[in-house]
DNA sequence: ATCTTTGTTTGTAATTTTGCGAACAACAAA
DNA sequence: TTTGTTGTTCGCAAAATTACAAACAAAGAT
């Protein structure tokens, strides 16, 4: 931050967050966590919103590399991006633990 | 989920994610997470956008909780709200713990 | 060949986000 | 009282997000 610039990291958190930015993606994201593998129809019936809207948030997810999708068809099988959700995981783990809290008692904990 | 609607969790799980989806509010809750406390100036200087900008992503992060500010004229002193810092922490923690990792070797780990 | 199912893409509209300069507010100092 | 410092708010513009209906595409079933 030194050179007024973002860096590699910070852009990547950023990104991760902001494809977590919307609770219907989270929602998305806890249903394939919690299946190992899924299909699209399984999920798009327990949102509140309309197939090609979560088409397009399942599209997002894809582009931030945290889900990955495979034709089966007539089906499309979604499922977690396994690597990018373990770097997902220690970026966030690292940057919540930039806190003070390790260090001060009286932070953080 | 089963209702077709999202829990309280999700919806406050994206909206820490959102405050966080963007390179500058990271690099700004970064650098408060580093200083227990600091000024608008501090951060205004890190950052490779305008005042009036950085002043809107701090109100964001305030709105979403992440953050709190105080008067200190002639300055207004920023730092982390560690409470929503540790609820935003745990809320990760268990939204990537979600994934079968932790019960299917095959998985996230 | 035509239907049916599954999901994507397109087109469209409303809303939100991002960013900046300029104006503004609060208050201390000269 | 005028000036300066610090940061917010306003007004504007460009771009991105969100959502949906309708049109489409792919492939199995009839």
């Amino acid at each position: 931050m030194t050179n007024k610039d973002y860096t590699v990291k910070q852009e990547q958190v950023a990104r991760f967050a902001k494809a977590m930015g919307h609770p219907a993606r989270i929602a998305i994201l806890q249903f394939l966590a919690k299946q190992t593998t899924c299909y699209f129809g399984d999920i798009h019936e327990e949102l509140p919103i309309a197939k090609a809207t979560v088409s397009q948030h399942l599209k997002e997810l894809k582009e931030a590399g945290l889900i990955q999708g495979e034709v089966e068809t007539p089906k499309v099988k979604y499922c977690i991006n396994q690597g990018n959700w373990r770097l997902a995981k220690s970026l966030f783990v690292e940057f919540f633990d930039d806190c003070p809290c390790k260090k001060k008692e009286s932070c953080c904990k």
